[in-house]
DNA sequence: GATGAATGAGCGTTCATTCAT
DNA sequence: GATGAATGAACGCTCATTCAT
């Protein structure tokens, strides 16, 4: 049924919403599933019909955000490549910020031990990577991209470069602005990475 | 008798030491403290000899840097006060830059949540603020601070700017340089607050 | 309607045959209610329509076989008494064997250990006895038992020996040939337990 | 203290005995820690101070008894390498059958998936070679075996023997009768693996 | 002063079971 | 009848802390 469905997306929300707001306070170690399910009212049993194990429940923080990024570049139809790249960048570290430190360190952790995901639980890295594919392979549809461009590498080259910049920005404590950052690197390094592959008109 | 007291120094000193090593590299809450004191190779109930709670052992991690600040400014007596204040921040700074973000952070969580402190059992916030008294009442003493000088209420304001900038430097995550700001505070603000009371000569 | 029963009746047997499999691969303890109704695609819930608690399942399993047999036994309408009894006890030991000894440990923990069983959820055992009385009664009926046969407690005899053999061959690993035991039986026991009853003609 | 040390040794062994009496009726995976601590009266921490995993418990099963064997055959002087070998296994099968199947089970199951063993502890298979190289060793300094004679080879080509005669008893129930095997093995297969080795004299 | 055995609260995780839909 | 979200008790294990020796 619809509505069970949508409880069930209601509740993994409300979890995942705790989560975030107990975990951008007091950091992923001091908060046990305990805090978390007793905080949003429900059963810690419940926890675990959501996610795996309590390090799962970070991929989702920020979920609804970065989705949001996706759609918003899918629709910009008048847009140069480049500029699309460049929003997509500011929104990402954008996003980054406002999920706050405490979290993109434990996003960092799991990327770097990913431990024993299941198969079919996709990391946040995973999560970023797949909607940025989709952004480029709409790109390579509508002509802006040429149809020989690596989309698969890009991706991931891309990516990489701002999970790079999202751990320097976590090691520096969050002093630096990311945003002039991004600048330099929409402006230099991602467009010489996607230059070769951009079709004029 | 003399021997015992140094015998249990050493232990202490031990129990430090393997503590500051395996926090730095670690971080507090993935430190046991069986894995400081088999580390330094005493039992696990020596630790509680010396210290009353897990969190107080970092309040002497960098004891011995610190003390010996202290006993440095005490023995400029030919510098005037405002450069004995102006080493006095740098040297402190440096002891902050030298212990690591892990270690700071763990002073400024105790001094945020004191918790139930023994009595006898100063912070290192305490700690700071007694030698620093102590260095202004020996400036009022050789006369380059006024009788009138508030001392107490002194020290306070200013260790607790050089508290301020290390939960900066912290929460920076280390990137800007302190002694920068350590030049602009001596210059300024430091000079500022202590001006109606040092005396011209 | 008759369709909707007949699903129903599908549906499970799908989960009895799952946890024959899985049961008899892993083990009771090993195996969760989710593996066995993951295995066969249905939800977990739908376990609960056909069976109170997890191990009520384990009475069903072999079920048609030992269904089968009492209906055979039925059928011998030429034979005699001593003849059907030896009969019923070869299959019986041969569906034990069939079923595998991590399954029937399981009978006879279950008999062992009745706990709260809802009153109409009849165990292997009781199915087993309530068999066996079908069959005295139909001998009775038939002239081939006398009208004083103590049907019932017969019947209890007889199984219980069955579930000691059970039980002996589930503790020795199933090494020992049930079927040369029950050979012996037949002959002895048996037929000594029955003769007083037996009418000859 | 030699007091402390033995209140230890005494704590582990109500551990170890509230162990061996729970699971040899329970089986392994029906007695958890908690039970075992509560029946002997120790905190469940305490359980951890001894073994470092819930499975370990097993290996210290039978420990006295198979220690004392070990003890006795260093002490038979006077006898031939055949006889003690054959002592020895008729002694080791007979301690198998003392503890009975389930525990047997586990100390088999704890070989076949060692898991991450703390280097430090042997398991009762690494325990049970090195005492039987012990026994060997002294064979060869006392001039009963010959100084080529493979003593770690030897010790684990038994002990191999003896594991797969406690497996068969396992997998068989405990119907067959050890002790008829050990003779078979003891007269030919044992003295055939040691007879290049033994002096006569 | 030093020891290390003992403690017990607390954590992450599993899973049989319930029940509204 | 079938579903699957929700539950909460129970488990294995960790670890800061106490205390008799």
């Amino acid at each position: 049924m619809n509505k069970r469905r949508q409880a069930a997306e209601e509740t993994k929300k409300k979890i995942v919403d705790a989560a975030e707001k107990l975990i951008a306070e007091k950091g992923f170690d001091n908060v046990s599933v305990d805090d978390i399910t007793s905080f949003c009212g429900v059963a810690k049993g419940t926890f675990y019909v959501y996610f795996k194990r309590k390090e799962d429940v970070v991929q989702d923080i920020g979920y609804a955000y970065f989705s949001a990024v996706g759609e918003e570049i899918l629709a910009m139809k008048e847009s140069g490549m480049a500029e699309k790249l460049r929003r997509y960048s500011e929104k990402f570290m954008h996003g980054v910020q406002r999920c706050g430190i405490r979290i993109c360190r434990q996003w960092i952790k799991n990327v770097l031990d990913p431990a024993d995901l299941p198969e079919n639980y996709p990391s946040k890295y995973e999560f970023d990577v797949a909607m940025l594919e989709n952004i480029l392979q709409d790109a390579v549809e509508v002509g802006q991209l040429s149809g020989e461009t690596p989309v698969e590498t890009l991706a991931h080259l891309l990516i990489s470069q701002l999970y790079g910049m999202m751990t320097c920005w976590c090691m520096s404590g969050g002093t630096f602005e990311p945003k002039d950052w991004v600048g330099r690197f929409a402006d230099e390094q991602t467009e010489r990475l996607f230059a070769p592959y951009i079709k004029k008109n």
